[in-house]
DNA sequence: TATCTAATGTTATATCATAACAGTCAAGAG
DNA sequence: CTCTTGACTGTTATGATATAACATTAGATA
């Protein structure tokens, strides 16, 4: 699952090129120590393997790549090191995939939808402030308190809608 | 999981009482008929189960009751069923809870989003257009061509928002 | 009736996720 | 400096969710 090579190159602009997942990383960081969080060195590699992918990666792909350099094999020390990045914004959970994908801007506080193609199941990570403030307004108009919410579109990417005409 | 008790009783309006279940299943089968769709058995006594119960049920507590009932005890009969059903639009697909809920209002073209109680575990299905059409043209933007979307918010429904307070 | 197709059922297995506990290590208290 | 403490990492084991592949049955129709 999740081969996610595309004929045409890349299809998720925001992940591509070491330059760019040098510099998400460094922002990563910064924010880490900025908010007294541990990124240790599974935590920090777990995080590069996620910039390093085009798409989201299933748990288990990230514990195999982990478990080749040397850090635990078993299923934990994935889970652990992800769910400590998406508490602490530094990836996404994409539910319609269970898969995980490094977030493009860590450092702000936000919000975000992704937009999944249905082809090359490339993701991309979308800012939807307006779309939540229009969310939680509907929520508090019928007495629901919203606190977080998961927005993922399914549908083609520009090079595969392109592709497919 | 999903015992989906409610201390205060209902909390998830739309499904409650057999009477509006009765209501939605005729709707349903209306629709079906219409649609020239196979509303069979298995696939029918699915849907009641959905509407019968408060909140989402996950595939496998569907599939006891099937199975309790005499239907075949394994689990590609209650995912086939609830697929046929999420695919006809007759239940939605909760991602976040790996579960499935009834659709409160078959008949119509719609798309759905999701309130989802952290504490009683409730699932209220709202209507959306507004979201959808903003989501679409943001997404359009972009160049993506979105074909489905989901939206589930997480947080207290109305009935624990107070009991909170 | 013979035939075809859709639906149902079964076995088996893949995939995703977490509980529970043991060992490790760095930072602060004494 | 050493001991305690708590956070982190690692392991075993198991639970929960989902589908592939194939056999069987039931309805429609020629």
């Amino acid at each position: 699952m999740t081969d996610h090579s595309h004929p045409a190159g890349f299809c998720c602009p925001d992940h591509s090129g070491a330059a760019q997942a040098r510099a998400i990383l460094a922002q990563a960081e910064a924010h880490a120590q900025a908010g007294g969080l541990r990124l240790t060195p599974v935590r920090r590699r777990t995080l590069e393997i996620l910039l390093e992918a085009h798409g989201a990666l299933g748990a288990y792909e990230v514990l195999e790549r982990l478990a080749a350099e040397g850090y635990g094999a078993q299923p934990p020390v994935a889970y652990r090191a992800l769910n400590f990045l998406v508490e602490h914004g530094l990836a996404h959970r994409v539910r319609r995939l269970n898969a995980f994908t490094a977030c493009v801007h860590p450092t702000q506080e936000h919000r975000a939808a992704f937009l999944i193609c249905d082809r090359c199941e490339s993701v991309t990570e979308a800012s939807v402030e307006s779309l939540t403030r229009a969310m939680t307004e509907a929520a508090g108009a019928v007495g629901f308190k919203l606190e977080r919410s998961t927005i993922e579109g399914v549908g083609l990417c520009s090079v595969c809608a392109g592709e497919a005409a």
